[in-house]
RNA sequence: GGCCCGUUGGUCAAGCGGUUAAGACACCGCCCUUUCACGGCGGUAACAGGGGUUCGAUUCCCCUACGGGUCACCA
């Protein structure tokens, strides 16, 4: 016999009035992409309705979990600042908020459903009882069809009693249609005898998503179920549990896919880019979630760059989009690029530093300088080491390299340019932009020639190489008088020795 | 293959019966300039195709094509 006492204690758990939106994740692996979305949605939904973000870990399939993970999970919304009120670390209300810690109420719900005529125990293995049916539309599909549900109660308990294992199994009646509506699909209808009777409790005891998303936003008290579209077409079945419960239904947000690339060969399934590789890659978790926010929603009007509480504001579930979009890294790069310039000069250097110092090893350089340099034109992080490499070392290069044809420089010139140039910084005392800036611009007045005929090969000595960040002054200053005058002296033998 | 959903420039996307069909990235050109970059200005580029409905379709309906999702004791 059901207690029904303990269901009504259940249900007075269940916080009400209030907007509540779960995010909820199996521990599988990586983050990618299609699934922070989803979370940042999930997440913009509660805020901009001044509800509540729940987190819960759907752990029920065992063989998948990834050892792991669950940190995985847990690192990146923090560092997305997508915080969530209750779940397994802060608790709440109505956990536990790990599924494989649940097991029991599912196994309870079960039994009411049974009771209800909503499920039935079903002693089939494997692909027994899967056969072909013919729709009323004259359509043949395999669906699962036993006479397990005709099974009287004894009878079932007399079977269990001689030790068979059973499944729980959804009863769907085979006539009429149902219907569910989903706030960026709409209304969808789909006759109830294509819905297949799937497994509601599997043989080990744990309940498959189909039962346990029903049970857990409901005993929860999910208003907005936000997840992917890849269960839209099981909804009608969710439905149907939500009904033979008598439950209110929450709303629908089913959100398109994440594409790799523009072939739209490669689906969510074979992989969008995880949130941990783009970190490695060095783009910025703002410019990211900025990024994805983006991908398949629509702030309407003309800004693209956002604060996560400027999203909240906004977020309409309404501009959402309904078809897949693809993810573009040129045009992250460029957001992260966005970023990167708007940070302070002090956050820029604290987080460029590692990657300065992974090519710049000498202490006498200050980080800091090559940071200021760096700041308008990084893209990435990652880029920072191959753009600075020359400072540690004056790289070989050729005397081609002091050809400029759009200034009228070649190397005679730049050669009589070094050897008045060398020693003019000789005679510099106090080495900073300013005193070598002015001794540069001495020199171009001096000799009536146009900046570039001094700056160009004074670049070029200083650094060995084409493109460089900043100038001529603010490199030799980074270098130091006794290092920068040593390759204005290498500039001069190459030159006269070419 | 069945069912469900979608389709505006290369990409993200506004649009919601009458618009010169926004904007952003990318690309190209010019300007600026101490290289590259940044910045400024300008440019190329789209309503998948075919039928309807309508005085009028990117907007509504149907078909085709293409794309996505789904048909598990995975979520």
């Amino acid at each position: 016999m059901l207690d029904h006492k303990w269901y009504e204690e259940m249900e007075q758990r269940i916080p009400k009035g209030e907007v509540r939106t779960r995010f909820a994740p199996s521990p599988t692996g990586y983050m990618h992409i299609g699934n922070l979305r989803t979370a940042l949605y999930t997440w913009l939904i509660a805020k901009h309705l001044g509800g509540k973000f729940i987190l819960r870990i759907e752990d029920t399939d065992q063989e998948r979990f990834v050892e792991g993970a669950t940190e995985i999970i847990y690192n990146t919304l923090r560092t997305c600042r997508l915080d969530w009120q209750e779940g397994p670390d802060v608790g709440g209300p109505v956990g536990p908020y790990i599924q494989s810690e649940r097991r029991f109420t599912y196994g309870r719900y079960a039994d009411l459903l049974i009771e209800k005529g909503g499920a039935y125990r079903c002693f089939c293995k494997d692909d027994e009882g899967v056969v072909p049916v013919t729709l009323p539309n004259g359509e043949v599909i395999k669906k699962h069809q036993c006479n397990c549900c005709n099974l009287t109660a004894e009878e079932v308990q007399a079977r269990l009693d001689a030790g068979e294992t059973a499944v729980v199994r959804q009863k769907i009646p085979q006539e009429g249609t149902t219907t569910f509506s989903d706030a960026i699909f709409g209304e969808i209808t789909v006759p109830n005898a294509e819905l297949d009777e799937n497994v509601l409790i599997k043989t080990d005891g744990l309940p498959t998503y189909n039962f346990a998303n029903v049970i857990d936003d409901h005993l929860m008290g999910i208003t907005h179920v936000v997840r992917g579209s890849e269960y839209l077409s099981s909804a009608p079945k969710y439905n149907l549990l939500y009904q033979a419960f008598g439950w209110d239904i929450p709303a629908y947000v089913h959100c398109s896919p994440v594409m790799r690339d523009a072939t739209h060969k490669m689906s969510k399934r074979h992989g969008d880019p995880s949130f941990e590789d783009l970190l490695r890659e060095g783009y910025l978790p703002d410019a990211v979630l900025n990024y994805v926010a983006l991908l398949g929603w629509s702030p309407g009007g003309e800004q693209e760059i956002f604060t996560l509480e400027e999203l909240a504001e906004i977020f309409d579930i309404k501009n959402i989009s309904k078809s897949p979009a693809v993810f573009d890294i040129v045009k992250l790069k460029w957001m992260n690029a966005e970023y990167i310039k708007a940070m302070s000069s002090e956050a820029f250097a604290a987080v460029s530093a590692p990657f300065i110092r992974q090519a710049v090893k000498n202490p006498a350089i200050d980080a800091a300088k090559i940071a200021a340099l760096l700041q308008q034109r990084t893209e990435l992080l990652t880029d920072i080491p191959e753009k600075i490499d020359f400072f540690d070392e004056l790289p070989e290069y050729s005397t081609e390299l002091y050809i400029h044809k759009k200034s009228k420089v070649n190397e005679d010139i730049c050669l009589d340019m070094l050897q008045k140039i060398i020693p003019a910084l000789e005679a510099v005392d106090n080495w900073c932009d300013e005193t070598i800036h002015d001794v540069f611009m001495g020199l171009v007045a001096e000799l009536g020639v146009k900046t570039a005929v001094v700056m160009w090969p004074a670049r070029i000595a200083a650094a060995g190489k084409a493109v460089t960040p900043g100038g001529a002054v603010e490199i030799c200053s980074i270098l130091g008088k006794e290092e920068c005058l040593r390759r204005m002296r290498i500039g001069v033998e190459k030159l006269t020795n070419r």
